[in-house]
DNA sequence: ACGATAGGCAAGTCCACGCTTGCCTATCAA
DNA sequence: TTGATAGGCAAGCGTGGACTTGCCTATCGT
């Protein structure tokens, strides 16, 4: 639902969140939680990165692959690609040479 | 600001005016209100359209223009354009063929 | 088996956001 | 000038969302 995707991309650290996946894809919960801290001074609870994570799945930007007590985290750009498209006028006539 | 940019496509009557201004550019506060109650079924008051407009506005979404007593409102999607490649992993060596 | 690690569930708090209401200003037509 | 139209400002209400806290489950190492 498109609902989901932009609801998911509202929130600063959520978007911090698909910066770090872009960078290293498949990371775990507690290797976001640190790399949040580290890396963006963010010092948020376990608990509040999970939530974020949760919704960036239902919004389809995020996979989820379990392995053992792991739960690596992989980014998935493709429900971005129309969010552009959409109110990119149809090519308007424009007669700037 | 970048946050600006989020914050407006967050909301659905946001996205909404945003498809009425890109088949319909330069409408008034009063066509935009008239067109979502009866294209849309969004029976908002005038001054929460007006509210949605700044907000578009300040993420420089929409342009307004002054004509006498009217305020005429043209999309701008140029801020659109760098928010999908954020997040476009560099061509990953895919071996799919 | 036991402790430690990785994660999930649920309730509760707090604040930003969407919307309304009421009143005010500015431009146009008669 | 008067009334109507187009829009703006500010206070207030109510809901949703971000975050915390506390406790529970599952997997790994020894």
């Amino acid at each position: 639902m498109e609902e989901d995707l932009f609801k998911a991309l509202a929130d600063p650290t959520r978007r911090v969140i698909l910066d770090e996946l872009t960078e290293r894809n498949g990371q775990s919960l507690f290797e976001i939680c640190a790399r949040l801290a580290t890396r963006h001074g963010l010092a948020l609870s376990r608990q509040a990165v999970s939530q974020h994570l949760a919704v960036l799945e239902t919004a389809g930007l995020v996979t989820p692959r379990r392995e053992g007590r792991y739960k690596f985290h992989d980014l998935d750009p493709r429900p971005l690609e129309h969010i552009v498209t959409r109110w990119l006028t149809p090519a308007p006539p424009e007669d700037t040479p």
